[in-house]
DNA sequence: GTGATAAATGTTGTCCGACAACCAGACATG
DNA sequence: CATGTCTGGTTGTCGGACAACATTTATCAC
């Protein structure tokens, strides 16, 4: 843990405010804003070059992002347009809008609302072999916790496994999409006692999971994971009151991650 | 429905295969693909340059694309570098993913499940603004069918607002993305009959699922909301086999999208 | 006059060369 | 040995040029 907050430090200054992001900015604004409409066509690179001053290097970047997020199509000959159909542009998390335990608890909500319904439908239309992969998962656990490790990762590729026999991709892409986001914040590990003891009560609570699971009872599935997730999710708000404590100490922590 | 059939039609070549894109592509691949793991450090943009034959200018725009889509990250003098954190990486709905209506209610699926949590929080904790700003919406689709209109817009705005009383930004968030990917498929309109008749007996579901969150009773609204959601789904799939009988004519229609 | 054809203009796509800002490691200095 | 400096390499920005394409305008045949 240590490590990670060094690494955090030593590899700050990530934004590099350079004139091609703030382009980018101004230019998504202006979308946001609703100055430029869908389907708008938005100035030519040469009147961008002129109103922000830059080279049309800096212009072309940045509209190269912007039609990398979806926001603008460009046509040879006929202009840049904003996107008319906002299918392209995808779901972000700010990085930075997790700065706070309790941004991470509102993620952590949204991940509760996904994986009950999840493991409903696996319990619904699991098939076999998707009841064997959790079951499967369930040992990998058992391995993990056996051979005194934390067994985060063990314990996400159960609840993926559970994602994964909903025969519905969105689950399990999804799924990761969120845990990439919650699984890397270093509180989280602070927050799991990570003794053997309670692991093994975690995995209690897993396998009344699965079984829900295995006999196609997709109410007790749901119920069973609701409580679980709501079980951590408890147990994480109170570690948020802990540490909001002793900001002091937290605050010398936090401060130069906000100034990445 | 024709008209945007015809701009669909006038305005295709979206994915106008250019160097730049093809870089992209390369690059995304060789990334995905694990050859660059995270942390790696990429060519640099004159290896790139030989290496695809291309000019500066199409590998710094790849670059920047790859940049804004949060796959890599630049430092001045050091080089490129694979993004170590994927928290940046969005997540993304493949526009062409959704052609059939298969897909399409794989999606609905996931936003059943935000929105049977969602329901259930605003229950719970839904403030008396947010039960007041839910009662606003119903009586707009009540204005909207007196009108005689589909109420599409006033439906998802009262999906809406019940998202937004959840007190949790990222429901209302998710839920705006999913509809923009949902919502304009014509498809769904087709399968809503929109008969006034039938409009006011969706909107006997949504009276039930107000008084639940106004009651503050999470049970209640989620049961309502997921009997609400379901029927919704069960009438779009019976849909789905009606239109794979007749997949000839559904042909014609839905290649030249594909192409798009 | 009208419709088709061609020219002209404007815009994006690609290439090239150059310099500034910056970083990492080698080197020199005390 | 520690510190400062230098040097080569890399990304960031600039400017100009031409190609490919779209749109508009002008021209011509009928």
């Amino acid at each position: 843990m240590v490590d990670a907050d060094k690494t955090a430090l030593l590899m700050p200054l990530r934004p590099a405010r350079n004139r091609t992001t703030e382009v980018i900015e101004r230019i998504t604004g202006e979308i946001a804003s609703g100055v430029l409409s869908p389907g708008a066509r938005l100035p030519t690179e040469h009147q961008l070059m002129t109103a922000f001053s830059v080279s049309r290097t800096v212009v072309r970047e940045a509209v190269s992002a912007l039609k990398a997020d979806g926001l603008v199509v460009t046509r040879q000959g006929a202009g840049a347009f904003v996107s008319s159909d906002g299918a392209r542009v995808p779901f972000r998390i700010d990085p930075e809008g997790l700065s706070s335990i309790d941004d991470v608890i509102k993620l952590m909500e949204l991940r509760l609302a996904v994986e009950v319904e999840a493991a409903g439908l696996a319990a619904e239309r699991g098939s076999l072999g998707g009841v064997r992969a959790i079951e499967r998962a369930l040992v990998a656990v058992d391995r993990a916790i056996a051979s005194g490790k934390s067994a985060i990762a063990e314990d996400f590729a159960f609840h993926q496994a559970i994602a994964n026999a909903t025969g519905n991709p969105n689950f399990r892409e999804f799924l990761v999409f969120l845990g990439r986001h919650v699984i890397p914040r270093q509180s989280i590990r602070l927050s799991v006692p990570s003794t053997s003891a309670y692991l093994q009560h975690i995995q209690v609570e897993h396998r009344v999971i699965a079984a829900a699971i295995a006999s196609h009872d997709a109410k007790r599935a749901r119920r069973a994971m609701r409580a679980h997730l709501e079980k951590s999710l408890r147990r994480y708000s109170k570690v948020a009151e802990q540490v909001s404590k002793s900001v002091l100490q937290t605050a010398v922590n936090t401060k130069p991650a906000r100034l990445v």
